[in-house]
RNA sequence: GUGGUCUUAGCUCAGUUGGCAGAGCAUCGGAUUGUGGUUCCGAGUGUCGUGGGUUCGAGCCCCACAUUCCACCCCA
């Protein structure tokens, strides 16, 4: 080979130990989604470019990937494009197939997705979305729904996380009250980065992307918000006051709090609790019934993408530094681009690639995805291998997943094929065993053997 | 898109002022021909990211490109 190959920046190969922690990931996710009664979609990699175009601001326009035209075309502009997320291409969907949909429609779409970003530690240009959106209602009941998703996904997985709650409507307002009503995007941009830059910093940038001195200092008593979630509704309620925008925003924020208080969802962070409880109970099998989830009005809580118009939330984990695994929100008119408006929809999407370097830093997959195999054959010479695939063939029916050691080597290799695989049973046959129909079955972890028949090895090892 | 950074054995990384290419882990063989994970002994492995340049001589200096990661920007 006079180069080695390579694959496009930002791009992976999965090899077969991350695939199965990824299926894990994606596994989790699937089940929990069913278990709300949402039913999967797929939809093509590449989408028209005028459906993409637009619809993710000035940015995301810059980040999309175009697909060039080929044969006659290739000269033309593009008329194609990657897909940079899954709730526009779900928007077109709904708007396409309006007439076979019942709503409210509850959809979840598996898929990658792919950004012209510059890559670093946990962004991909080509990643995996998990989104789950109910369109064509809009009842808040909805957005408890993706809450309790949330909830329930991250304690499978055993991750604690905070989930970040905010209203678009309560921002629009916040920029109304002080003055500026079109200045919406550039405040929210500027505050979003308050716990990482600081106050000073952030007054700053608000007065360089225009705002003038006595709006920023309006802003103060907003920014400065504190204490608990019911103490900063009743402060916004008095600031949001003269808006009427301002004022549904904080009556969606209350009524969904009220609806994950009355489905039993804390709503308070509890930042004693350690991530070593939360491992021993993941050790538990997952039984514990304790939520992992911590619900907090985030004023700062922005998002980017300009389609939200109501609630948007974002979840971060506690016990690792690696952003939002998370995010998402309420969208009044998506479909309206597409033709169809007075459509509302709400959605979350979960990032599958940094729930995976979360599991990852904190050790939180599960041993047992190594190898679903439970019995390994091993052998002394050729009339012992084929007894032994005799037998393997009953295992399987019996539905064990057993392997045979494809040749009768040195012992030390064949157990240490078993012990690099975990595999927690190996079935030992030479001349002895062969001449009484039997195997010397031995339990990797105790290192005890037996001799037994058939029968009792199924029963032993199932 | 702007600025910076990384790239050396399968993996993680040393490598001095420009002077014979190194370690740990992993792998393989043996101690032990019917018993793994522990121990001991032994062995192999390199287009030093790619292409060019400077030099008697380049892993090291210069240029270009690719890649990794980081800070902006934005975001999962």
């Amino acid at each position: 080979m006079a180069q080695k190959p390579s694959i496009p920046k930002g791009t992976r190969d999965f090899g077969a130990v991350e695939m199965a922690r990824r299926n894990y990931i994606f596994d989790t996710i699937k089940e929990v989604f069913t278990l709300y009664g949402f039913s999967q979609i797929e939809t093509p990699a590449m989408e028209n470019i005028s459906t993409l175009m637009g619809k993710y601001g000035e940015e995301g326009d810059k980040l999309l990937f175009r697909v060039q035209n080929s044969g006659e075309k290739a000269a033309l502009a593009p008329e194609k494009g990657l897909r940079y997320d899954l709730t526009v291409p779900f928007a077109r969907y709904v708007v396409q197939h309006r007439e076979e949909i019942s709503f409210p429609f509850k959809r979840f779409q598996i898929q990658p997705v792919w950004r012209a970003d510059r890559p670093q530690k946990g962004r991909y240009r080509e990643f995996y979305q998990c989104d789950v959106d109910v369109i064509g209602n809009d009842s808040l009941v909805s957005e408890l729904e993706l809450i309790q998703i949330v909830e329930e996904v991250y304690r499978r997985l055993g991750i604690r996380v905070c989930l970040h709650l905010n209203n678009r409507k309560v921002l629009a307002g916040i920029a109304e009250v002080i003055g500026a009503p079109d200045r919406m995007m550039d405040i929210t941009v500027a505050i979003d980065k308050l716990d990482k830059i600081g106050l000073e910093a952030v007054n700053g940038e608000l007065l360089e992307r225009g705002l003038n001195a006595e709006q920023v200092a309006a802003l103060q008593p907003i920014l400065q918000l504190s204490g608990t979630t019911a103490e900063k509704l009743t402060a916004l309620r008095s600031i949001l006051r003269e808006s009427e925008t301002g004022l549904k925003g904080v009556e969606e924020l209350e009524e969904v709090f009220r609806l994950t208080g009355a489905a039993g969802l804390t709503g308070e962070a509890d930042p004693t609790v350690k991530n070593e409880v939360n491992r021993a109970l993941v050790a538990k099998k997952r039984s514990y019934s304790e939520s992992g989830l911590s619900i907090e009005l985030d004023l700062c809580l922005a998002r980017g993408l300009n389609y939200y118009t109501g609630a948007i939330f974002e979840v971060k984990a506690l016990d690792a530094q690696i952003g939002s695994i998370t995010g998402g929100g309420r969208y009044d008119n998506l479909t309206g681009i597409f033709g169809m408006p007075g459509v509302s929809g709400v959605g979350i999407s979960f990032g599958a690639d940094r729930i995976y370097d979360v599991l990852t830093e904190l050790n939180l997959f599960p041993e047992s995805l190594q190898s679903h195999t439970r019995v390994l054959f091993t052998t002394f010479g050729q009339d012992e291998l084929m007894m032994a695939l005799r037998w393997a063939k009953a295992l399987r029916e019996a539905g064990i997943p057993t392997e045979v050691y494809p040749e009768p080597t040195k012992m030390k290799r064949q157990m240490g094929y078993a012990d690099q695989k975990h595999i927690p049973w190996v079935a030992i046959i030479g001349g002895d065993e062969l001449s009484q129909e039997k195997v010397m079955l031995k339990n990797m972890t105790t290192g005890e053997q037996q001799l037994i028949s058939l029968e009792q090895l199924v029963t032993t090892i199932q």
